[in-house]
DNA sequence: GCTCCTTGTCGAACGGCGTTCGTTATAACG
DNA sequence: CGTTATAACGAACGCCGTTCGACAAGGAGC
């Protein structure tokens, strides 16, 4: 229990700047990365940031405009994990499979993070432009005309952000074993109790839809989307 | 300015049940459905519901579990307004894109409540269900075998998630047009000040990349989807 | 050397959120 | 008529992002 300070006498505690890091932009960042690989984006708040710096909340913002910038550095800081290619006409099909594998792969390393990329309208940090860039320069290689390669550009880097949310979701603990048993436990009883037959293909599917298969899901309709851009391409 | 009541007699203000409708788990999901439609997603609070049923935030939970499940409540609401068609063998793949289409069209009316679907890891809410095997039912007789149209399905179903999200976010004041303006021009600025060349295709692409192209995006990313299911089952 | 001013620090507070506790008023039942 | 079950709900708890204003330290100008 400490004495509250004497009023006459303000700030009785001398800033100990040596023995604390000094604040940065970049400490910040980092600190925040830190905890959001550690314990998931929900754990990321200010006041936790702040408190792991052992500093008021306050603080921050003399570094960072707000949650929001915050976690937009923090994206783009992920982002820069992942290395671009040179572009391969002959090999375009795989580049581009590979890209958003990449991109998904950095993003689940920090779960919870692809839900920064949903509330950013345009996003203009350097690594996103680079991604983004990175990914036209593929499809263009590829032989879509501009107005293609964004449109498949903005539909893949959905894929990206939508697979690696889920994948989070799973892998973490934002909803955990029990409750996903017990929904399908609900499910399956739901559907049993109705006429038979009502749900024929849903009764068996189950098995699919398990955290593993994951990755096949992906896989699948990564395949079947740029399946449809080879055709489109051969037309 | 209204005076607290005299603490020797407490509860003053007998209540006026005849003047006010019973509370009802309907009640909450129905006043719940229209701030959505209205002010979208992020405004309804389980308090802002309380205050317009003039009651207090407490009174909710007799009648709801928590937040997380009248947010289920809600989307299963909306999904119950989209129709499932007869699977046509003939016609599998307009069917497929028109379900599609018409689960984004029912979801964008209620602006943000995709995100509900996102935060739900297996749906088991009725119309969620019933949309589930509705598509699995037309990718069958499309002549996908089960672990395809489920694979299939769930790409779909995030499809269709993820685009009315981004909609919702563009045509509702989620962020707002100036501020997306400033965001361009951020980009532009920025593109610009590097070496000349460095996003030769990211320069050119801004005219691709506004609200008004969600539509065609939305439909590109649908129509190679499922040209590559096409693809798929013909080989 | 002294003042002034900028800059980073930060405690305290504001208004929001979801949720819980314990009390009260009413209706139904014995 | 008394008792009990239940819905209603005021108040509070502990979070959140953000702002305000006081304060310390360092450098600039005189």
């Amino acid at each position: 229990m400490t004495v509250p300070p004497p009023p006459w006498r303000r700030s009785p505690s001398p800033r100990r700047r040596a023995e604390k890091p000094l604040l940065s932009r970049d400490l910040v960042v980092k600190t925040a990365l830190e905890m959001l690989a550690a314990e998931g984006f929900e754990a990321v708040s200010m006041r936790r940031i702040a408190q792991r710096l052992e500093t008021g909340p306050a603080s921050l913002y003399a570094h960072v405009a707000n949650k929001e910038e915050l976690d937009e550095l923090m994206l783009d800081a992920v982002l820069g994990d992942v290395p671009v290619p040179e572009p391969d006409p002959e090999n375009w099909a795989e580049q581009v499979k590979e890209q958003v594998r990449q991109q998904v792969r950095a993003m689940v390393a920090y779960p919870g993070i692809a839900k920064v990329a949903w509330n950013t309208p345009v996003p203009v940090t350097p690594h996103s432009l680079r991604q983004g860039e990175a990914m036209l320069a593929i499809l263009r290689a590829g032989g879509l005309d501009l107005k293609q390669a964004v449109f498949a550009g903005d539909a893949l880097s959905l894929y990206a952000k939508a697979y690696a949310y889920e994948a989070s979701s799973w892998t973490f603990g934002d909803y955990d074993e029990a409750e996903v048993a017990e929904r399908g436990r609900q499910m399956a009883g739901y559907m049993r109790s109705l006429p038979a037959g009502a749900f024929p293909n849903l009764l068996q599917s189950g098995q699919f839809f398990t955290g593993e298969t994951s990755k096949d899901r992906f896989e699948f309709a990564l395949a079947m989307f740029v399946g449809g851009l080879q055709s489109l391409v051969r037309a």
